[in-house]
DNA sequence: GGCGTGACTATAC
DNA sequence: GGTATAGCCACGC
C-alpha cells in the first residue's frame, strides 16, 4: 500500500507525545523521542518542533533538554516565551534550567501517564 | 551522494 | 554543572 512518510509517521507519533507531557511538567526531548518510538532522535524532535511551530498549538514549552536546560539560548525571544509560559503552569525555571527532580517526568507515578496504551485506564486526578 | 548544520544525548575530565 | 568529544539522524545545498 501507499504508505506515508516514515518521516511523516515519526512527525505525528513525536507530537502525539509531547500533547501528552501534563500540564506543570516538562519532559527531555530524548524521552519524547522514546515515548514516540524513536529512542535516540531526539535531535528529529526538535526539528519536528521547529516546523510545527506555535501554529501546532504544541506544548513545546514542556519540552528541554535532558539537563533540565532550555533548548534556547537565554538571551532569544525564545528563551522568554518558554520560560514564561511554564511559569504560568507552575514550573519554577531558573538560570535557564529547570528542576527536573521536581518537574520532570520522570519521577515515578508518572510513568503511567506514559504508558503507550492503558486502553483508557488513563489516570487522572490533577 | 558527500558535507555542513542543528530546539540533542551520553560520557569523560 | 561547565567544557570537550563522539554519536546520532533528518534536511538543504
Amino acid at each position: 500500500m501507499a504508505v506515508v512518510d516514515p518521516s511523516t509517521r515519526h512527525r505525528q507519533a513525536i507530537e502525539r507525545a509531547i500533547r501528552a507531557i501534563p500540564r506543570g511538567c516538562v519532559a527531555s526531548y530524548g524521552d519524547i523521542a522514546a515515548r514516540a518510538g524513536l529512542p535516540g532522535r531526539a535531535r528529529l524532535v526538535g526539528r519536528v518542533l521547529r516546523e510545527a511551530g506555535e501554529k501546532a498549538r504544541l506544548p513545546w514549552h514542556r519540552v528541554v533538554r535532558a539537563s533540565g536546560h532550555i533548548a534556547f539560548d537565554a538571551s532569544t525571544e525564545a528563551f522568554a516565551r518558554q520560560c514564561k509560559r511554564l511559569a504560568e503552569e507552575g514550573v519554577i525555571v531558573t538560570r535557564g534550567r529547570v528542576d527536573n527532580a521536581r518537574f520532570g517526568v520522570d519521577v515515578d507515578v508518572d510513568a503511567q501517564l506514559w504508558a503507550p496504551r492503558t486502553a483508557g485506564t488513563r489516570v487522572r486526578g490533577g
